[in-house]
DNA sequence: CGAGCGCTTGACCGGCGTCAACACCCGTGG
DNA sequence: CCACGGGTGTTGACGCCGGTCAAGCGCTCG
């Protein structure tokens, strides 16, 4: 019940050595030495499953990289319903859209256990000037999350409801054995897709009897991709005419 | 017919010292001196209405910095379709999904006469060097187009048809002067806010009637906002239980 | 004046939201 | 051990929003 007991706090300032996660993607260029005294501005910490990691609101006072598990970030609408647009995995960098401003625009919560590490805004200060120009890591990011942006539009927000749910089950690849797809809750695929959560899991059912997927667990999360030619080249609904 | 001759070129570098667009946002801390050096690497460019800034595929070699007029990015989904990802106006920076890639994902078109400045990667590095980490105008604009996005997904592609065109309404007034609309083609609508030509015509039939806008001109792009309670409040007609 | 384009409006119908019932999983307490 | 209750996923019936097709209008340009 108590929140703060979800937060784990470790000040293990060596683990920025020994971390592949930040240093190959955050700090591709500095030494050991130099790392060690970023590492002074960087804590460890850790979230549980649905503990918001921060809140519409909240102050910024750096960024967050994500080491393990999975994060939804969720904004509400003027008409108060709330919408996800983003889920970041291991690797990505949390809170970008709010980098140099006062306080969060959206809400960031844990779809899974989750430890990151948040980053002050001196570290970021401190990587732009020990690299050059676009090859600054943090920019890096930034394009990419720009980039993902503009996929998550175009692919899971356009077109039919299967076309929506097929492309996000091609999404959500696990890409070290794309065989498999790990899903969410249908009620956080229908806000991700704009669609209710009994329209996904009819067309869940619909990829299954199709052969297109097969259900490898029982809480309706994980399954196996059979045809990824079905998946890919779905016809639009409303507009085939067969 | 002949495309080039929509493309004008001028290479007069003392341009950019008088420039306040661009000098406000990109090189606010620059003094003339400096500004003189980088003018070299800046170039003045000119589209007609309906012309591409650049193609999807197309070699990246800078941003284009947005002075006068809009442009819409466009992003083809695998089933063909194309749709709109945003839509810039003056100040913008047009590009920066691609920076440090080295190729467009996405293609930009002019939706009016478009007068842009192609500033090159080169300049982007100064900019870099002289500025300190998030103070950086380059990192805001991206900051800032991230947000965008955001606001694009959650305001625009969520709800009712009737929701999405009231949202798409307020999102077109002119700051200069709230009270006005202007809007585009009901096709390039309809590409925004993924709904068809017909549904967007109807939407906004509706809101005359109901007497939140007003026409005022013949061709359907420019408004007169009469009641913007009508248009933020709008009830989702498919929740509504009045 | 006719051709072409964009906007509007109507008729029809199909996909998706809504409501409901039910199965299943899991933690709690008897 | 089972009873119970809440949360999540699935499936069906039905109604309505929005896609589709079509016709008609006004504007622009040749």
């Amino acid at each position: 019940m108590v929140q703060s007991e979800a937060v784990l706090v470790s000040h293990d300032t060596s683990k920025c050595i020994v971390c592949d996660v930040r240093s190959r993607s955050l700090f591709p260029n500095c030494d050991e030495l130099e790392l060690e005294k970023l590492a002074v501005h960087v804590e460890d910490l850790n979230f549980r499953t649905d503990v918001p990691l921060y809140t519409e609101g909240d102050a910024v006072n750096g960024v967050l990289k994500l080491r393990r598990g999975m994060v939804k970030i969720v904004r509400t609408a003027v008409c108060g319903r709330t919408r996800i647009v983003r889920v970041l995995g291991p690797g990505d960098v949390i809170g970008l859209e709010a980098i140099d401003l006062a306080s969060y625009g959206s809400t960031a919560i844990a779809l899974t256990e989750v430890s990151v590490c948040r980053i002050s805004l001196k570290v970021i200060q401190q990587l732009a000037k020990s690299s050059s120009g676009v090859r600054m890591p943090i920019l890096h990011q930034m394009q990419r999350a720009l980039r993902e942006a503009d996929d998550w539009l175009v692919d899971l927000n356009f077109g039919s409801a299967r076309q929506r749910v097929c492309n996000l089950v091609l999404k959500m690849r696990r890409f070290t054995n794309p065989d498999f797809t790990v899903l969410l809750s249908r009620n956080d695929m229908g806000s991700m897709l704009d669609l209710k959560h009994e329209t996904v899991s009819r067309e869940i059912s619909h990829l299954v009897h199709e052969g297109a997927i097969e259900r490898l667990n029982k809480t309706g999360r994980l399954y196996r991709i059979l045809d990824l030619r079905l998946l890919k080249c779905y016809k639009d609904p409303r507009q085939s005419t067969s």
